[in-house]
DNA sequence: TCGATTTGGTAGACAGTGTCTATGAGTGAT
DNA sequence: ATCACTCATAGACACTGTCTACCAAATCGA
């Protein structure tokens, strides 16, 4: 019974994000949404111009999620940087894994990069929590905080990619991701033991 | 002057490869692909009984592509694992980043992965050769040569990926992918100086 | 050599899509 | 009451992927 009366512009995105986790990113077509909000097909256009834009505020809210969650996970600042950041990166690969749809949408820029609305943007104060816990952590110092921090967003990000894939588990025939996550944390943070 | 009376199923995936780093995956509609090739809309139905089926010969060329050039860099091997690793990801950064629209599509997996062509396969002896490689450089022993392999693998691409979509430039602040390909590496494998 | 069959392509229909435009039903201010 | 404005509807258009009927040319068996 969620706010019927929020006004049509929030009522596509949920609807949108309801069906995009329910039915997967082909089911996200303009009309499709419009139908499942209860509204003809014109309708969506005098808030979202193109259906680019309603699939980028989709994306959006997805974007704001992760962020919120990796928030919690990172809890207060108390525990140690390094196991923040392997709290961080188990929210990022749980939150690829057990939202496929969504985490899709979010890095499909031949749908949301062409429209400049700026989406590349909303990653970065994720980014800059990254950087600073990085540059807590103190990784062996061969490599500036920003560019450690670059390289293990990308193996976190490739982690969940080729894992979702089905590459990864095919590849070291094993179905947990954990042991590749601690190998990525253990790799750009040096070893277990400080 | 490509060969005109090669057979239309060899001419659809050029015509398709071609279309695809020209005008990017958008393009590839199975009708378009058709004109290009001067045939009916309905003709790639005899060889590819449906537009997913043509994406994915398409996509298994970009494969075949990637894996010619990463054996032409690796060479006849008498080079330190550690350099023909370096060579590996340096080859799989640049095709990602030159061939964007192909490198997109081979690992769209709402595009590719639904009909069992065993797409994922092709990408194992790809991964063979990394795992060899890995296990040759001997990096710092704790996890096994598949799960550095693997966690390595996941590095490139993501770098790739996050490159390509304009966050990683964006966050780094920087136009140069060879400091975090050097970081992912030096990370992996331990340190420069062996 | 002749008829039959298979091969390989054409052409049209169908439902579905995103976008655009014309239309109209309400609502509030003057 | 009238005007203006907001917001949604409905239909058209071009385009898509798929399906089906058709057909011409080649191949094959006798």
């Amino acid at each position: 019974m969620s706010d019927q009366e929020a006004g049509l512009r929030a009522r596509l995105v949920e609807v949108g994000v309801d069906l995009l986790t329910r039915e997967g990113i082909q089911a996200l077509s303009l009309r499709e949404i419009a139908r499942q909000a209860g509204v003809s097909h014109g309708a969506p256009r005098r808030y979202f111009p193109t259906h680019l834009d309603l699939l980028s505020a989709i994306a959006r809210q997805g974007f704001a999620d992760l962020g919120d969650r990796v928030a919690e996970v990172i809890g207060d600042g108390r525990a140690s940087p390094r196991a923040q950041l392997m709290a961080l990166g188990r929210c990022y690969l749980d939150f690829a894994l057990s939202h496929r749809g969504m985490f899709e949408l979010m890095f499909r820029h031949d749908l949301l990069e062409s429209n400049q609305l700026g989406l590349r943007e909303t990653s970065l104060p994720l980014f800059r929590v990254l950087v600073d816990l990085v540059a807590r952590a103190q990784p062996p110092a061969d490599a500036a905080p920003p560019v450690v921090a670059g390289a293990l967003w990308g193996n976190l990000h490739g982690i969940a990619q080729l894992w979702g894939w089905g590459s990864l588990p095919l590849a070291t025939g094993t179905d947990d991701v954990e042991p590749l996550l601690r190998a990525a944390l253990n790799a750009h943070l040096g070893p277990e033991g400080r």
